[in-house]
DNA sequence: AAGAGCTACAACCGCGAGCCA
DNA sequence: CTGGCTCGCGGTTGTAGCTCT
């Protein structure tokens, strides 16, 4: 289809006259393709002439990039690239090429194309603000709503000694964490640009601990016009296939198997899904939602005992989000699951260390980690681990019911008994209706919470 | 049937950054 | 240090094709 028409302004080659623009035509396309199947873009500025093609090089370099590059992926973007895009972007923006290095086959002009014409929309429909990736406020002013962001935001205070001393880089400051309002947004890291990025260091289970919490928020935000439409979007690969995938190859080595994690943090990193909601498997008296309404200063403790344990280990997140450590691992989509990649190809454009400032290595740089030391908790996780696939995998279950729940629901109080509910409960409904309920007690309970008074923590 | 409006997306533009003489 | 060259990125535009009235 169609771009813009040749007689738009300006470009012009070193003779300064005019070269064609607007759409390419089939024999410029087999040109161009030929001229670097058989020699390499080389400089584009010199390629368009020795290619024959009266073209200025800039206009080669996109068509070749985002068009006749024999690796790109053509055709509809699959629900798992979708909401890899949309986890991106809640981390790094309008970052397209960072976004399209997680997306092997997809060009940053496609990703940005398909936002801009799909999933914008989609967002918004689910009242989801694609800008800042929280719910859309009917009213800003909504005294609930700012009552809850009061309350997310004392306990992040709370938190944030713990997290500036488990800062692991001596450079970067944290100082901000204690007074922004990181809980007004999905990005919990309040993340606007890179040099945001580049000074916060977390340890991962934290971080993942922070992101819960924000779900917590969300879910319980009494404004969000849909709130059926925020919980899709929150918990929205409950019925693909790449659950599988995410126990498989993710969530179990970093939450399951990882012995050297502490008895304490097990349940955190439970995928995305909110602090007290593991949703795994409803039949397994574990597998609650816990009572969201019951217990605050539970959740205060959980934070408390997350910050009196020793992490596994410490990583600078930060690197690994930007590609500086070329082992570092990091997720992609490839094959529907959160695999890992590493950017240790980056050598060979080191040219632009604008280069660094990606999510992950290029498209053909995907590796397995190193060994399990190197797994991390999903930091955008896409997908809560879903009833069926638990049951497709009983060895996960297993693990997960001895280990994983007993400290989060502890920290969130008792959950109910799990009898109550019938078998058809392994639907998604069954968690939404959940939830949903919880959410009126929730508001309640939060109405008459007292900031000005200490919590006291176990 | 035809024109208006909308959608999708290829292609363009301007800018910033790294490299190098 | 400076300025030109080159490249890549994010934002914007133009238009073919589709849908609506």
């Amino acid at each position: 289809m169609m771009g813009r028409s040749a007689s738009a302004s300006g470009c012009y080659d070193e003779k300064s006259s005019l070269v064609k623009k607007g759409p390419w035509t089939p024999e410029e396309d087999e040109k161009l393709v030929e001229y670097i199947k058989r020699y390499g873009h080389g400089s584009w500025r010199a390629l368009p002439q020795l290619a024959g093609l009266n073209r200025c090089g800039k206009s080669c370099r996109l068509r070749w990039t985002n068009y006749l590059r024999p690796d790109i992926k053509r055709g509809n973007f699959s629900q798992e690239e979708e909401q890899t895009i949309i986890n991106l972007h809640a981390f790094v923006g309008n970052k397209w090429s960072a976004i399209a290095n997680n997306l092997p086959g997809r060009t940053d002009n496609e990703i940005k194309n398909f936002w801009n014409t799909h999933l914008k929309k989609k967002l918004l429909q689910m009242g989801i603000d694609p800008v800042n990736h929280r719910p859309v406020t009917a009213n800003n002013s909504d005294n609930i709503h700012q009552l809850y962001y009061l309350m997310i935001n004392h306990i992040l205070s709370s938190l944030a000694p713990q997290l500036l001393a488990s800062s692991s880089s001596s450079s970067g400051t944290c100082s901000s964490l204690a007074n922004n309002n990181l809980m007004m947004n999905m990005n919990p890291w309040g993340i606007n640009n890179n040099a945001d990025l580049m000074k916060l260091h977390y340890s991962d289970v934290k971080i993942q601990v922070l992101r819960n919490i924000l779900v917590q928020q969300l879910l319980s935000s009494t404004s969000t016009p849909n709130v059926e439409a925020a919980f899709n979007y929150l918990l929205p690969s409950y019925s693909s296939s790449s659950v599988h995938d995410h126990i498989d190859h993710g969530y179990s080595r970093v939450n399951i198997n990882h012995n050297n994690y502490s008895p304490h943090l097990q349940g955190f990193g439970n995928g995305g899904a909110p602090i007290g909601f593991v949703p795994q498997n409803p039949t397994h008296a574990s597998a609650q939602p816990s009572n969201l309404s019951s217990n605050i200063s539970g959740l205060l403790k959980a934070v408390h005992d997350l910050d009196h344990s020793q992490p596994p280990r410490t990583r600078l997140v930060s690197d690994k989000l930007l590609g500086y450590d070329h082992h570092a691992p990091f997720f992609s989509s490839t094959t529907g699951s959160n695999k890992i990649c590493t950017n240790s190809n980056n050598n060979n454009n080191n040219r632009d260390r604008s280069q660094q400032l990606k999510l992950g290595g290029s498209s053909s740089s995907y590796a397995t980690p190193r060994d399990d030391h190197d797994q991390l908790p999903l930091l955008v996780s896409s997908a809560a681990p879903s009833p069926e696939s638990s049951a497709a995998n009983p060895t996960v279950e297993n693990n997960i019911s001895n280990t994983t729940y007993s400290t989060t629901f502890e920290a969130w109080g008792n959950p109910p008994d799990l009898m109550d509910h019938d078998d058809e409960a392994t639907n998604h409904s069954y968690w939404k209706d959940i939830i949903l309920a919880d959410m009126a007690n929730l508001v309640e309970e939060v109405s008459q919470f007292d900031f000005r008074h200490d919590i006291s923590i176990n």
